[in-house]
DNA sequence: ATAATTTCATACCCATCGGTACAAAATACG
DNA sequence: CGTATTTTGTACCGATGGGTATGAAATTAT
């Protein structure tokens, strides 16, 4: 399924709605799924609603198309740091550039993903699972990434994948937190680094 | 400023006051202060509107009250934590109480200045600075202990008290979104644990 | 040209939001 | 007793929430 076909026949759309895609994105990623309005969107979107709603379905799908842009960026934090072959490159890539891709001030500041569960009361059950789902299922390449450095051999005795893969979701939600809340880019850095160090001295072989 | 001084004259309240205020935080606490409406409020408090306005003021006033109330329990985390002679000591009773205390079954999950951060929208800005204000104002207990460990001789060069305190913040902040996203006390246990063994070993001395 | 089709802008729908006017009810004081 | 004072329940306010009906505008097909 599309996102909507392009229509040969009838009034053209007049506007470009990937670019209106994006910025949903950005407006769900500053504001959460329930701080964010509708005039909210249509505003940043440059459209009217009944464009929207033709568009994208309503609010809840528009939210979860836009969640699908973010998460299949080719420059995603977990595409790039999986490309090291040493566990150690992997989470201090992971952490640094979490750190990094978080206060880029080219998007609103922290993860989108995180931000989103951010005012998700209990009227948006199937928001809040979405999000949660997708969460886990990063969690989930974690830890099977870390079960693959147990088995080579790469972690001390000890070591559960599973809680390394819990401790470095934890940092990351507090870096997209202090990154929302303003944090610097070198303060981020300094954290995540200091988390790195501790992580790979006690839990990864040298 | 009391919260409102009891009369003596006229017709007798019809409920308790601070019992009405523990369920107005433990509302809070789980749906953060935008997710929380007046009804939702009310019914938890079993009291109706006016009633509310006249004991509290309006939302805003009731949800810092509740939040002072939450802050000013003796058996906060940082009271206990805070009672060791070394920091170790410090960092290991901060993160196992933070495991222990977000995931209390007697109460919501997490920790509710974290939690009150989710869904706040610009609209409620008072709201959030007043949040990040109280949670600077923990950070900066944060710093003071470090720095006076640094100061006695305990943490390792090249360790910067600040870049500790963030480091702690974050964990805190990722502790407490696991547990209101349903993680379990020994779950938390475990994540807490390996955090604390790795901060230690690179940041304290021995 | 005209019909078919699709998008657009305006203007509206109903539910809920935080907050309040008002009068009945309940107490203390004279 | 009556009166002043405070709380309580009901019923309401304007603003905003997500979502839509409707007809005009813009295009392709005939």
């Amino acid at each position: 399924m599309t996102i909507t076909k392009a229509a040969c026949v009838g009034r053209p759309r007049g506007f470009d709605i990937d670019l209106a895609l994006e910025q949903a994105l950005n407006v769900f990623w500053r504001n959460g799924y329930e701080g964010t309005s509708l005039n909210e969107l249509t505003e940043a979107m440059g459209i009217k609603k009944p464009s929207l709603y033709a568009a994208f379905g309503n609010k809840e799908q528009l939210f979860f198309k836009a969640i699908d842009l973010y998460e299949n960026r080719p420059d995603s934090l977990f595409n790039i740091a999986f490309q090291h072959e040493r566990v150690a490159d992997v989470i201090r890539g992971l952490l640094l550039g979490a750190a990094a891709q978080f206060t880029d001030c080219s998007h609103p500041q922290g993860c989108a993903l995180i931000n989103s569960t951010f005012s998700c009361n209990e009227a948006s059950e199937s928001i809040k699972q979405t999000v949660l789902a997708r969460k886990s299922k990063h969690k989930q390449r974690l830890v099977d990434r870390f079960e693959l450095a147990q088995n080579q051999g790469e972690l001390q005795e000890g070591c559960e994948p599973v809680v390394l893969a819990s401790l470095m979701t934890a940092l990351f939600q507090g870096l997209s937190m202090q990154a929302s809340e303003g944090a610097s880019l070198d303060e981020l850095q300094k954290v995540a680094t200091m988390a790195a160090e501790g992580i790979l001295t006690v839990n990864v072989k040298r």
